[in-house]
DNA sequence: CCCGGAACCTGAAGGC
DNA sequence: TGCCTTCAGGTTCCGG
């Protein structure tokens, strides 16, 4: 599923293709997916737009539209941008279809409908609650410190929080937090100095290395360009259900945290 | 403001 | 073999 190191990907592999270009046609088979405006009035608003710049805000894609308007993408689960021509035939579960002036088409593909597409004057209406980017430089160990005080939910909950730290999702959260031998229960709040500078630098670390390789293909996760990224191979403990932390040989094990799956070892990271 | 839980959605996997 | 249930999780909404 994409989180940062996979969004971070599809918009650097996606940019040649439509930097510059200008859309010519939008298909919706599921209008669904468009969140703001009207199907039919984000169809009209965005064809004939130029696509002047592609940026990422943590799991979101933004691009800016000549008419200075945005379109905003969220892949949310199981979406994927695929980029094809003329001659492609759509993928399944596509859910809209974005026709360029030289003849490139980008699928949006979406098996589970829960990505969004909206098209907004103002971005910051979108991502302005987001908290830091953890790749910037603005993102200290004092940062994170602050925006964890006094805070009594479980990290692992804090760290998938996107007003929190923006781009960090469910597994590498997990990767964060074994490489930092924190208890994922543990309250957000009760971190001492010394275990939020360790986490911080694991936060970046996972991260980078996501981004080398080129994203985690868990799930429907796919670059445009139909082929996967190998960051999975990377994990000690996310999704590993079943196997042994790699650094001592404990059962790795599998909790809910927020009804969402939580990779760890227990020896390592201790709950106290 | 903070926290936790439900809802959204559907393919895959597991149970009987 | 096949039907049914459960699971997966990013974000948003809602109640306490």
């Amino acid at each position: 599923m994409p989180e940062l190191p996979e969004v971070e990907t599809i918009k650097n592999e996606l940019s040649p293709y439509i930097l510059g270009r200008t859309v010519t046609g939008v298909d919706l088979p599921w209008e669904g997916i468009v969140r703001q405006p009207s199907a039919s009035e984000f169809r009209s608003r965005l064809i004939g737009q130029k696509i002047t710049k592609i940026s990422r805000r943590g799991k979101y894609l933004i691009l800016n539209l000549s008419s200075s308007e945005f379109l905003i993408i969220h892949l949310k689960m199981s979406g994927a941008l695929l980029f094809g021509n003329e001659a492609s035939e759509p993928p399944k579960y596509t859910r809209a279809t974005f026709r360029l002036d030289d003849g490139t088409i980008i699928f949006f593909r979406d098996p589970r409908k829960f990505g969004v597409l909206r098209l907004v004057e103002d971005k910051n209406s979108i991502v302005g609650e987001l908290g830091p980017e953890p790749l910037e430089a603005n993102f200290t160990h004092e940062v994170l410190a602050q925006r964890l005080h006094k805070r009594t939910a479980p990290i692992k909950a804090l760290l998938s929080d996107q007003k929190v730290i923006a781009g960090v999702g469910n597994m590498y959260a997990d990767e964060a937090l074994f490489a930092s031998k924190i208890h994922p229960l543990r309250a957000g709040g009760s971190l001492t100095k010394d275990e939020i500078k360790r986490l911080h630098q694991a936060i970046i670390e996972v991260l980078k290395s996501g981004i080398g390789n080129k994203g985690a293909s868990i799930e429907n996760y796919i670059r445009p360009d139909g082929t996967l990224g190998t960051a999975h191979t990377q994990f000690k403990v996310a999704h590993r259900r079943g196997e042994t932390c790699p650094r001592c040989g404990t059962p790795l094990e599998r909790i809910a945290v927020r009804h969402r799956g939580t990779y760890f070892c227990p020896k390592c990271q201790r709950e106290r």
